[in-house]
DNA sequence: CTGGATGGAGAGCACCGCTCTCGTTTTCTC
DNA sequence: GAGAAAACGAGAGCGGTGCTCTCCATCCAG
């Protein structure tokens, strides 16, 4: 059973959490004061140290928060679709992403900006962080096993050198589908195929941020068409049929 | 003809970006101190307001500092190759903002990274940023005004909706070869190929950025390979021949 | 030569992360 | 149930930040 100290500690400390996590919304993570939280539950700054050693284990805390609310988000409008249009799957996880990202502009800088100065992303992170991208890696796969037809012939052949390289890209996506269907996955993805998702991630990514900071002004007027046509190359390169 | 305190007023303005760069090159964006800049030369900090409106002001004076320091790096690569090698040029061009970056993190974390703060880009910082992407571009209409042979098999076909969308960016880079050859572009670039630029900019821009900021880690082991496969993929669908 | 502009020094304000101490309250142990 | 021990809130305090204001010395132009 569980004290009343206990139950009072754990409450506090979400609350702290869920104050941070308000006030993350309003200021940016570079600012985020553990005074100002403080502030906002009537308690003294100090006390706050009870249960919170540092900022940044409270930064690291809200990270994981954030990338779990991320990937939630995603798997959701993921699961929502059916499983062979791959296509409007890769849309709508895509879409997402940016959409959440332009919702809550300071939670994405926390999560793909550029680190807080001395902040260093400890291990509890990166298995929330492998979340948003492993939808779109659930996406090709799911392509690939539909229809094993043309993927040779429009590949780059990839020496066994780069084949060693995406070891850990292979590995996660192979523990993935474990995780997922509990069988082992029937082929392993061709080392051209992972480079184009690990590609695709990256401009899916790049976009947003592009977007998100501002660096896209002068070049694009409206955003929404440029990242949808954006979406479209990327799922043509990634033989993605619809 | 200058006073004597006009010139002193113009060193120790000078004097006071360069010890913020230094600065820069060891803490990061976030906790670039202006009390420290004043330390460093040895005065008060009130004394520096004398010479800097506010700390944002130094940060944008950086800015276009690192921007142009990007550009000129990147420029001065890509001059020292012939210029009909376009894939030469456009992996050493890569190549060279990665390094930039890599061996300048927290300079790359003020240009590509989350705004700090309350900061907003002032008109003057747009100028300088467009350089180390012209650079990108001139490599790609330079491939395009050598070979026009078979550019319009693999685009795709976009509507004029797309077409009104990336008016900036023609615009862009039809004021660039005019600023750099004298002369109107003998075409303009295909939409298609346009998007395929931004497209392309945006992965590198991506990649260095994930790299940086740790996103790579599992599943990467060489980034070094990864950025050059990257890179070479990217030329292919720039149709970069080579 | 004198009056006004310029610039340095210092104190001060409000904020920050974080530490320490000091009573109080709750829990655990005997 | 009494006493020891752990947990906790409040407050003061340290060194740091950006920024403002006042005061005084210096320089330059009329």
């Amino acid at each position: 059973m569980s004290t009343a100290r206990e139950r009072a500690r754990a409450e506090l400390t979400t609350d702290i959490l869920r104050t941070a996590r308000a006030q993350l919304g309003q200021v940016g993570p570079a600012s985020l004061s553990l005074r100002a939280v403080a502030r906002d539950l009537g308690m003294v700054s100090s006390a706050v140290y009870r249960y919170v050693a540092s900022r940044d284990e409270l930064l690291t805390a809200l990270i994981v928060q954030c990338y779990d609310e991320l990937g939630a988000t995603v798997e959701e409008a993921d699961a929502a679709l059916p499983r062979l249009e791959v296509r409007r799957r890769w849309r709508t996880a895509c879409g997402r992403i940016r959409s959440w990202a332009a919702e809550h502009p300071h939670e994405y800088a926390l999560l793909y900006g550029s680190p807080v100065p001395g902040y260093q992303a400890p291990q509890a992170t990166i298995g929330p962080a492998t979340r948003p991208a492993g939808v779109l890696i659930r996406i090709v796969v799911d392509a690939q096993l539909g229809e094993p037809a043309t993927r040779i012939a429009t590949g780059r052949t990839m020496t066994a050198e780069h084949h060693d390289n995406l070891a850990g890209a292979r590995a996660f996506i192979a523990e993935d589908h474990r995780q997922l269907t509990g069988t082992a996955p029937p082929c392993e993805l061709a080392d051209d195929m992972v480079m184009r998702i690990l590609s695709s991630w990256t401009t899916v990514f790049g976009a947003v941020s592009f977007e998100l900071f501002g660096h896209l002004v002068g070049s694009v007027v409206d955003t929404d068409l440029f990242f949808g046509e954006l979406v479209e190359r990327l799922a043509d390169d990634l033989d993605l049929p619809g």
